[in-house]
DNA sequence: GGCTTTCGCTACGAGACGTAGCGTAATGCC
DNA sequence: GGCATTACGCTACGTCTCGTAGCGAAAGCC
């Protein structure tokens, strides 16, 4: 969350649960009112703590919703299915299915779009979102090639292009989907997602 | 723009250049300002109309802006460079050079995030942008099936889901490249993406 | 000239923002 | 147990933007 000065070890302690019930009111919000009729007010309202509390620890509404949809995505897992492909369509599949809930939807677009003028708040969604997930790209890959389905990689720099490229392939089309045209990104979608992604990769 | 109805045949007119003059205002405030600080009064007074006369036309920053920034994408035009590789390359790097414009990059994501909330603005955006560019997959599509660099579709339903699918791969992939991962979508990483897409449709 | 619609201007209530001030509650240190 | 320190809830406030209403003037068509 915010930078606990490590020297406050004195004094009244925060309250853990508020952080807690503050960003789980701030999903529910999401999901009622959206992004853009979210106020901070009714945020605190919702949580049971005052407004003043609320911004003793986030600085606005940005910050706020980036670490109230992060939490959403930690629940992704790289399933162990056998072969690439089935793996690859087990992460996107459950990527989709985060990305379809009201909250995420409507949150985190918003906060990527305030990003494009804030660079700290663009690093705190890599940070807490995107660097973190960018594990299941990575976790993949070397299984794939210890089964051989994908050739080595012949340098390192060559290496995390490739995974940043797949990343943003991989993010990059289900959130277009889901977004834009707006139509889900069920298994039938995956599964020719998945296969073009895949034979392009060989 | 918006339904201007066709029984309005008397009364004064109304000004083509204003909505012009809105229009550029629209896109300058994005520029200097973001869509979060955007507000519709300095739009008007940037474009020397008054605040009514926006409102008049516009039902508000929603879709005031959606009409901004569609304009900027109807420069995109197919290259016809001889083979389905530059081809796309050429369309990719428009795209990417389109979209790496700060009036783009901080309105576009804006109104998708409210359309998630907005079936009406969803199906503008659709309208006036989506739907709009669309040709340049089917028309590449085609060109490359008469020169045989693809094979033709088996039925039209399935060739429809492809386009689709192409489209949300194109678009994705580069709105995530620049707008998350924050990195230039250039002639680079333009050319490793092609290669990827290109031999997954083989 | 008469009719109709748009335009610029001013003013307004409503709502959210972000902050300040105050008294109270919870902890660590002596 | 008492003290310093920090967090908390509450209230109140000035500021900003929103979206609308009302008015007189301007610009077209018959």
């Amino acid at each position: 969350m915010q930078s606990r000065s490590p020297a406050s070890r004195t004094g009244r302690p925060r309250s853990a649960a508020a952080d807690a019930a503050i960003l789980a009111a701030t999903r529910a919000a999401l999901v009622e009112l959206g992004w853009s009729k979210l106020t901070l007010g009714d945020v605190a309202t919702r949580a049971g703590v005052a407004k003043t509390t609320l911004y003793r620890r986030w600085a606005g509404k940005n910050e706020l919703v980036v670490d109230a949809v992060a939490e959403l995505f930690d629940e992704l897992e790289l399933p162990d299915s056998g072969s690439l492909a089935s793996d690859i369509e087990g992460v996107v599949l459950q990527f989709a299915t985060i990305l379809a809930r009201p909250e995420a939807k409507s949150g985190l677009m918003a906060v990527v779009s305030e990003a494009t003028r804030d660079d700290a708040l663009r690093e705190r969604i890599r940070a807490s979102v995107v660097e973190r997930q960018k594990r299941l790209v990575l976790e993949g890959r070397s299984r794939a090639q210890a089964r051989g389905e994908l050739p080595p990689e012949p340098d390192p720099e060559s290496a995390a292009r490739t995974a940043d490229l797949i990343f943003d392939m991989v993010a990059g089309a289900v959130v277009h989907r889901t977004l834009v045209s707006a139509e889900p990104a069920d298994e039938e979608w995956v599964r020719g997602f998945t296969r073009v992604l895949l034979q392009g990769l060989a």
